[in-house]
RNA sequence: GCCCAGGUAGCUCAGUCGGUAGAGCAGGGGACUGAAAAUCCCCGUGUCGGUGGUUCGAUUCCGCCCCUGGGCA
């Protein structure tokens, strides 16, 4: 994915796991650049999840502009294209201010729908997203990867049979738009950049990013995840670690075994980052183990220094 | 010291009427175009505690030893 960019605004991404440290690595960039953070991440999109997000603390948030943090209230939705959007206007208005963009964050096809865009499709109506759920739970999921395999056998191909969300999404495209979405997603390809980008790519020996994640688990519940989850209403919580501790609350587990539910859930998310950024071939990773660290963020000074000389 | 029950995958355990073994969890790999901290797929070789014996063949049966838990002293 070499395509030359449609504007010429140069953004930073900083992407890896959750807790490898890029928030951190991000502020230090932002002081060093004169740059401004913009969150990519979709649950710290939120107000009022400080603790069980691991935002980046008021202190780092004072120093410099951090934009796209406390946009939604808890139980509110929002899709990648939406966020897409919003990052755009951030985008545009620092680069106005001959700031750097620096986006952060580890939520992939975010980062994707900012940079490629999606394929144009237009905003599902309710009534054919309520159709095709009935449909669904009146004749099973067999049944619908059937009827997509009909209207269009690509993506029943590409899509598992158990798949419930991709099988939908497909469905509803083509009862919207009466074209195949596996068509439609073939002429957008991600064919366009929207900006020249330098992608800086964040990972660690699994072992200690797994015994971080555990030990920042443990931390949550010391620093009063137990409280934030209150901002949820209850039964609308999302993002790991707040379903548990709000079972805890309600006595059902015990708070180890939150911790360690919640603990194991984020390894495994951070797992499936690794596998999403991985097949991104214009990372540039660096290695952001402690005894490193401080090394690392040099040689990311040092590229990204040489990302915004050349022209 | 004696009596019981165990010692099998990183963990918890199943199993082999003797033909070198399989589940759950953990873990690993992968997919991903408006729910993405979501959703979904694939992956199980390990001195079967050690050592002798019986046997064509022992993780399985027998002896001894070691370890763990419980009971009795």
């Amino acid at each position: 994915m070499t395509n030359a960019a449609k504007t010429n605004i140069k953004l930073c991404m900083v992407v890896g796991p959750t807790a490898v440290g890029k928030s951190e690595v991000a502020y230090h960039l932002a002081r060093h650049f004169d740059g401004e953070v913009i969150n990519a991440d979709s649950m710290q999109l939120y107000r009022g999840l400080e603790i069980g997000t691991a935002k980046p603390s008021l202190q780092m948030r004072r120093q410099i502009p951090h934009h796209l943090y406390d946009l939604l209230a808890p139980g509110e939705m929002i899709n990648a294209a939406d966020y897409a959007r919003l990052a755009h206007e951030v985008i545009t208005k620092v680069h106005a201010a001959n700031h750097l963009p620096i986006v952060v964050g580890g939520s992939g096809l975010y980062l994707r729908a900012l940079e490629y865009g999606l394929c144009a499709t237009p905003r599902i109506d309710k009534k054919i997203r309520n159709n095709i759920k009935m449909l669904e739970l009146e004749k099973g999921l067999t049944f619908m990867h059937q009827r997509l395999k009909e209207v269009d056998l690509l993506a029943s191909q590409r899509i598992h049979h158990s798949d419930a969300v991709r099988i939908r999404r497909a469905l509803e495209v083509h009862a919207a738009t009466g074209r195949s979405f596996s068509e439609l997603q073939a002429e957008h390809g991600f064919g366009q950049k929207a900006y020249s980008t330098l992608k800086i790519g964040l990972q660690m020996r699994r072992e200690t990013l797994y015994q971080r994640i555990n030990s920042r688990m443990q931390q949550m519940f010391v620093d009063g995840l137990l409280d934030e989850v209150e901002a949820f209403p209850v039964g609308k919580e999302r993002g790991i670690g707040y379903l548990q501790a709000r079972l805890c609350k309600q006595g059902s587990i015990s708070q180890d075994e939150a911790i360690a539910t919640a603990a194991k859930e984020t390894r495994n998310f951070a797992k499936r980052q690794l596998t999403w950024f991985r097949q991104d071939s214009d990372i540039e990773w660096y290695n952001n183990d402690e005894e490193v660290a401080a090394r690392t963020l040099q040689n990311i000074k040092a590229r990204v220094g040489k990302f915004l000389a050349v022209e």
